[in-house]
DNA sequence: ATCTGCTATTGAGAATTGTCAAGATTGTGT
DNA sequence: ACACAATCTTGACAATTCTCAATAGCAGAT
């Protein structure tokens, strides 16, 4: 499954350069140019591509309010080189900052450094440590048995300990974008893992959704 | 607790530029001149700045090595501006690239970008502080314990200090366009939000609405 | 002084979540 | 093809928490 890059930018010409180039190096690009549509795309995608410049409006301020929605990688791309423009945008939550004009390869390998960290080999928290690909999970060394659902369930929170998840985002991550059971489903998931695993600790967030305690 | 840092330099004057302004910033400072030494102090490390050169060796084929120990983030510091040496050092695992001579203020945007879990993004108004993607608030660093409703009204706020909201557009925001309680339902809760906060201020203005005062 | 809008408090009803057990589905081995 | 086991889904019910309207009293504006 290869990651989805979002891309907003107003330049449409150097959007579709840079799409048939990403496209071309196996990740699945969005692209946005109207900013009231970013908000329902940003949510499909692992990471962000942003223009700082759209038109006339300065994307860093919109940038907490989107990743309030998820919170990804965000590369900013600009022709901003002042110190201070840059330094603004690492602090509105930027992952990175690249500055035009910029080398599509230095661009990719920024891409594949900040998209590092979500298909690590290993996910640790605290005592808790997962391995993805061979879908397994210890308890200091001592393996869980875990169902399918459980470990997928569980592998979420993990990759992002202390993030309310919504029973609709569960429902989506977990269960996939098709498949719609109640969100009773969840609870009893949730249920689940609590009782398998009680070192841990899964809060509910009344009106909200779950979180795995830091 | 504030971070660590290590700092792998072979110049040393520039390390204790470095490590000055850094301890003035809080940060915690390693310092490491011998690299047989960095494996041991990589461990208690929560960041690494790592000088590319390092005497006659090139520490990125050292960096996987180290990344073994710890999977922490790096940011490579090297006089190279070629961009195929930034590529081999982004994909060596660095998480960051920063050119000699550089600022430190750009160092510092990035050391607090890459020291920022994803999804620790911060809405601060004097001494409070709110987690959006946890859905929690602090106080001085002290947890409150607020329910949905009432943290999404100070999500408002907080998110734009001083600015006054009629009822309307509070009902709107916090409650949704298609939900209307009557408006003594915005009063009863911004009394509670004063209860549990007591250090805030949240301003009726008379006729209008209210506002989280500055 | 009067009126309008704000503060404060309460309890009933609504909504959400925890828990369990039964039924449906899928997978496995014979 | 069959039985058996494991897993997932669902609905029912209880327990809990939150919301909101009604009330009364208070304060500022004119």
């Amino acid at each position: 499954m290869s990651p989805i890059l979002l891309i907003v930018e107003d330049d449409i010409d150097l959007a579709n350069g840079l799409i048939t180039f990403l496209q071309s190096q196996g990740y699945a690009c969005k692209f946005c140019n109207y900013l009231d549509k970013v908000g329902g795309l940003w949510k499909k995608a692992d990471l962000v591509i942003l223009d700082r410049q759209f038109y006339d409006i300065d994307t860093i301020n919109l940038l907490p309010d989107w990743l309030a929605i998820k919170a990804i990688p965000v590369l900013i791309l600009t022709a901003k080189v002042d110190i201070n423009e840059r330094v603004a945008g690492l602090d509105a939550g930027a992952r990175d900052y690249i500055t035009k004009p910029f080398s599509y390869n230095e661009l990719l390998a920024r891409i594949r450094a900040n998209l590092r960290p979500f298909n690590q080999l290993e996910w640790c928290y605290q005592s808790l440590k997962l391995l993805p690909t061979q879908r397994k999970a210890f308890w200091n060394d001592i393996p869980l048995v875990l169902t399918k659902t459980e470990f997928d369930l569980l592998a979420l929170f993990v990759r992002a300990p202390g993030r309310v998840y919504t029973r609709d985002e569960l429902l989506n991550e977990v269960w996939g974008y098709q498949y719609y059971p109640t969100t009773r489903t969840v609870d009893t998931h949730i249920l689940q893992l609590r009782k398998k695993i009680p070192e841990i600790t899964i809060e509910s967030v009344r009106g909200v959704g779950y979180r795995l305690c830091m």
